[in-house]
RNA sequence: GGAGAGAUGGCUGAGUGGUCGAAAGCGGCGGUUUGCUAAACCGUUGUACAGUGUAAAGCUGUACCGAGGGUUCGAAUCCCUCUCUCUCCGCCA
């Protein structure tokens, strides 16, 4: 959500800033609802007021002993009135917080022009796309000829959009997790938290997925549905829900390892081979509680976190800035991670760092004392991926392949795999042993 | 799953229809006293919205005692529904 005020006094403004995105909105509408709500609330509160008055009256006069009965029946006509300019008073208000919650966040200054993913702006690249002396496989080859990657049988339990992997590639993705929490905790001064991978539909707008954009979650048919958490940014973002943090609390840095769910709703037809994008994934998120004027600072922070994790593990990669028409609803700005597929021979997201500014927090009622004034202020929010551990997987799998179709172990994921330094097929003596 | 008890300001906790945004204590903030610290004493101390104000301050009003609805001229207080917490029993990773 953005700010009333704002939408009330420049909404015209606010309305050239939606357009950058191509989101078109009604100022004028608006601010004719806006007058509505104004005059509604003006009259709502003095009937309120005169209400409050009169029972004061009578309840003095009962206590004197004096004749209640003329005064009731002065008040008994105000009820219908105030109950009229109430009801009319919620109705506007509702209609105008259902508008508000489907306006997104302004675009800051310095987001690039653009309509769709092909004016996103390249910020920086880090590493060399390796030259291979054998045919090139993509995750698929390599994880199915491993017999360590496995969708049909995916299929057969689930359907399509799920995997099933097993022995090395199992663990390897375990590795990464815990190689990405480690270096996230212990290197970059993050709280490691356990979040519920369940949340309730006010968590949901708290970060800006609900209203608007139900159709890409699953949701639970419980009386009072559940919603299964998209992204750990959900849960790890609502801890500061409803609170107002001191300012000595802040900046705060949560880091959190859940499964990811989304029902990819209209990606029908992308991306359906291999393990891309799938219903289920597994993802390290960085969430940051910061004060207002730090948020662009810590943005970059956020990203390099991130960057850190694909340089230790080797991988290639750019960063790239998101274009006005493809940042996301809750974002003022947003740095795309992209990691080298060797199988696809393109760079392929698998990270995405946003400034959200004070859009979260005023969804949930996040703020800070200021400690000059005392006054309670919205405080900022970044989310990012530090980073997606299945694309991780992939990547990984794809550039670290050898011409015999085994996959070698990066080496800051060694120690997570038990020493072993390279990923083969299964060996049967093993499966004896067992 | 069964039975019971609760939910009040930063915290503890009083308040069972009117003068209650809410006693008291603790904590916080400001001050007095004081070699320093502590103690003592005095004052102050919620959030949001609206009106007024050039703005800040201030002033005025409205709403908020877990959430939503109801009764009433008037609700923290009475009624209904829901959520959450605690205790006991059962079951269970």
């Amino acid at each position: 959500m953005i700010d009333p005020k704002l939408l009330r006094q420049a909404s015209d403004e606010v309305a050239r800033n939606f357009a950058r995105r191509g989101f078109t909105f009604d100022a004028d509408g608006y601010r004719a609802l806006e007058e509505r709500r104004k005059s509604l609330q003006i009259e709502t509160e003095r009937l309120q007021a005169e209400r409050n008055a009169s029972a004061k009256g009578i309840g003095k006069a009962k206590a004197e002993g004096v004749d209640i009965g003329p005064l009731l029946a002065a008040v008994r006509s105000m009820g219908d009135r105030l109950d009229a300019a109430e009801a009319g008073l919620n109705d506007v208000q509702s209609a105008l917080e259902d508008i508000e919650l489907g306006l997104p966040n302004l675009l800051a200054p310095d987001v690039p022009e653009g309509k769709d993913d092909t004016a996103n702006v390249e910020v920086r690249r880090w590493g060399e796309p390796a030259s291979f002396e054998f045919p090139v496989r993509d995750h698929i080859e390599l994880g199915e000829g491993l017999g360590l990657l496995d969708f049909d049988s995916a299929a057969k339990i689930s359907g399509a959009r799920f995997v099933v992997m097993s022995g090395g590639l199992a663990r390897l993705q375990r590795a990464l997790i815990q190689f990405m929490l480690d270096t996230h905790t212990g290197e970059h001064g993050y709280e490691e938290a356990y979040v519920p991978y369940l949340v309730h539909a006010p968590a949901l707008i708290g970060t800006g997925q609900l209203p608007k954009f139900g159709a890409d979650l699953f949701r639970t048919d419980s009386e009072s549905p559940f919603y299964l958490v998209p992204t750990a940014e959900v849960p790890l973002t609502n801890l500061a829900r409803d609170t107002i943090f001191d300012a000595a609390d802040l900046p705060r840095r949560y880091t959190a390892h859940t499964p990811c769910f989304r029902s990819e709703a209209g990606s029908y037809g992308q991306d359906t081979r291999g393990m891309i994008r799938q219903h289920q994934f597994e993802k390290v998120e960085l969430v940051h509680l910061v004060h207002a004027a730090e948020s662009i600072r810590a943005l970059e922070d956020l990203t390099s976190h991130a960057e850190v994790i694909l340089q230790r593990l080797g991988l290639p990669y750019r960063v790239v800035a998101l274009c006005a028409g493809d940042i996301g609803f809750s974002a003022a700005k947003t740095y795309d991670l992209e990691v080298w597929l060797p199988g696809q021979r393109r760079y392929r997201e698998i990270s995405s760092c946003s400034n959200c500014t004070d859009f979260q927090a005023r969804r949930m009622k996040a703020r800070v004392r200021n400690a000059d004034t005392g006054k309670p202020e919205l405080i900022h929010t970044l989310n990012g991926s530090g980073v997606a551990a299945g694309r991780a997987l992939i990547a990984v799998v794809e550039n670290y392949q050898q011409a015999d179709g085994s996959i070698q172990v990066p080496e800051v994921l060694r120690p997570y795999m038990g020493g072993d330094s390279v990923i083969t097929r299964r060996s049967v003596a093993v499966q004896e042993q067992l």
